[in-house]
DNA sequence: CGACTTTGACCAGCGC
DNA sequence: GCGCTGGTCAAAGTCG
């Protein structure tokens, strides 16, 4: 144990050594633009226009290399003692760049080791039990359980807190999934590095991904991971806001309703439902509206698959993956650290950009995305009466809305009428959408919104790679096979 | 009649 | 220990 914590703790030190040189280099690389913009202000006032644009490129530039982009932008009337001064930084950050570059690639062997020793590991529990989920988590438990743990496995050393809330249960979960979750970067990188077009920025960021995934291993970012690692018996959460007016969202997957409750606090009704594309899946999502918006549904998925996603499904996996992956790894995220402050609970809504979030004030909740940008309104495609949105909640027109007592359902706290509402079926909407009679998918609809926003588009393509990669491994389950989506009920009987 | 939803009951976790 | 709340179960009801 002595020798791991060692061992953890020097792993901690390199982390740290990277986050520090990378921002050294930041600042560096700030300085130095700087200060040549000082100069070239002063030399080419006659221009700035150009300088501006140069600034712009050098400060927005994510194709290019740092140091070349410095190379690139020297001037050549510059006096002999700046030049050289100029040239020993740029040769400093180039010899840290290739000290980069080799931590990225070693961490990248590393990992993909990793991965190959878990496709195995899968592939041996499934043998042994084919009702075991492949999904990490339960993977994990199912380890737990087992004589031997998933890091023993690996042979990889995890620092267990001393903790009892700290059980292997929430290591496991968390840190697996965190894991999974930051392949589609891996990739990425991995892919530009064989390229040899990858630029200090990315690199810099992987790095920094990767001393994060490193502290959240050895739990060296509690704040963090206690979004995550909710107490151990807890599953990690992805919430998605968004308009809709059916009763739920389609996100391609089939689910089975099988309860319903008044949550204290909101008069909505919050349904559950159960993954049925699979027998025995885990997943688990509510849904809800939100209060303050009745047009927003709230729907919170719990738990990983243990079958391969249809193709509307993956993306909308992936993108909460994204999220999770964003929020929970990269908090030099400028847009998650803003959020993870500001962004209030499910009753307040972003409707400038559809963002990801931990929910400040309950991180049982997990992270929330919130897609309740105009962009993603679903209105159009359904046949509601009322023209807005708002409206129609107002006056009680969507198909979510409750027909019977069942509004009412383990109330004490409901305090709205619903009765006088004229109420469509909601499983009718509901059904169209299944057996296709909608133009398309609403998933495709709420990913086209998404794509709009360059961090989702990064985040989104990053995890769809994640999710390929990960079917790659279940060669007998072909991704987007069409049997799925149209067909109800796979079971549960 | 099978599949699915509804809904009352039950249970566990948590705070006081 | 007690009450509240969230989550789940399962019998009854509904629908095609």
């Amino acid at each position: 144990m002595g020798s791991e914590e060692k061992e953890t703790e020097e792993e901690i030190d390199l982390s740290l050594k990277i986050d520090s040189e990378q921002n050294l280099k930041e600042e560096e690389t700030a300085k130095i633009d700087d200060h040549e913009q000082v100069e070239m202000d002063d030399k080419e006032e006659k221009a700035p226009a150009k300088d501006e644009e140069e600034a712009t490129e050098t400060t927005t530039g994510e194709n290019e290399d740092d140091t070349s982009m410095v190379e690139l932008s020297l001037p050549q009337d510059r006096n002999p003692r700046e030049l050289s001064v100029l040239q020993m930084e740029m040769d400093r950050m180039k010899e840290e760049n290739k000290v980069l570059r080799k931590e990225v690639e070693q961490t990248m062997k590393e990992y993909h080791d990793l991965r190959m020793k878990f496709a195995v590991i899968q592939q041996n529990n499934k043998k042994k039990d084919p009702q075991i989920p492949l999904s990490l988590q339960d993977n994990a438990k199912a380890n737990k359980e087992g004589p031997r743990t998933v890091p023993e496995i690996f042979g990889v050393k995890i620092q267990r807190s001393p903790s009892p809330a700290n059980t292997d249960d929430s290591i496991s979960e968390s840190e697996l999934g965190l894991s999974l979750r930051l392949q589609p970067s891996t990739s990425q990188h991995d892919k530009a590095l064989e390229d040899k077009e990858e630029n200090k920025e990315e690199l810099a960021s992987f790095a920094s991904v990767k001393n994060k995934l490193q502290r959240i291993h050895h739990h060296e970012l509690p704040g963090i991971t206690a979004h995550v690692a909710s107490p151990p018996n807890r599953k990690a959460r992805v919430s998605v806001r968004a308009r809709c007016q059916a009763a739920t969202m389609n996100d391609g997957c089939q689910w089975r309703k099988y309860g319903q409750k008044i949550a204290k606090g909101n008069p909505c009704p919050r349904a559950y439902y159960r993954c049925t594309v699979a027998p025995g899946c885990p997943v688990r999502k509510q849904v809800q509206r939100c209060q303050e918006d009745m047009s927003i549904l709230i729907t919170t998925y719990e738990g990983t698959h243990n079958h391969p996603l249809p193709v509307g499904a993956t993306a909308m996996a992936s993108t909460a993956s994204a999220a999770a992956s964003f929020t929970l790894l990269d908090s030099s995220n400028p847009i998650s650290d803003g959020y993870t402050q500001t962004n209030l609970p499910f009753n307040s809504y972003n409707p400038i950009n559809p963002i990801w979030s931990i929910n400040p004030n309950d991180h049982s909740k997990g992270i929330v995305l919130d897609l309740t940008n105009n962009l993603n309104e679903f209105t159009p495609r359904f046949p509601v009466a009322g023209s807005s949105s708002s409206s129609a909640a107002q006056q009680g027109l969507f198909s979510w809305m409750p027909n019977k007592s069942s509004y009412y359902h383990q109330s004490g706290n409901a305090n709205i009428s619903m009765n006088s509402f004229p109420i469509p079926s909601p499983r009718s909407l509901d059904e169209r959408i299944w057996k296709g009679e909608e133009n398309k998918p609403l998933a495709d609809h709420n990913v086209g919104a998404i794509a709009l926003d360059p961090n989702f588009r990064v985040a989104v393509a990053a995890a769809i790679t994640s999710l390929f990669n990960k079917e790659s491994h279940h060669s007998s389950h072909p991704i987007g096979s069409t049997s799925f989506g149209a067909n109800r009920n796979n079971g549960q009987k």
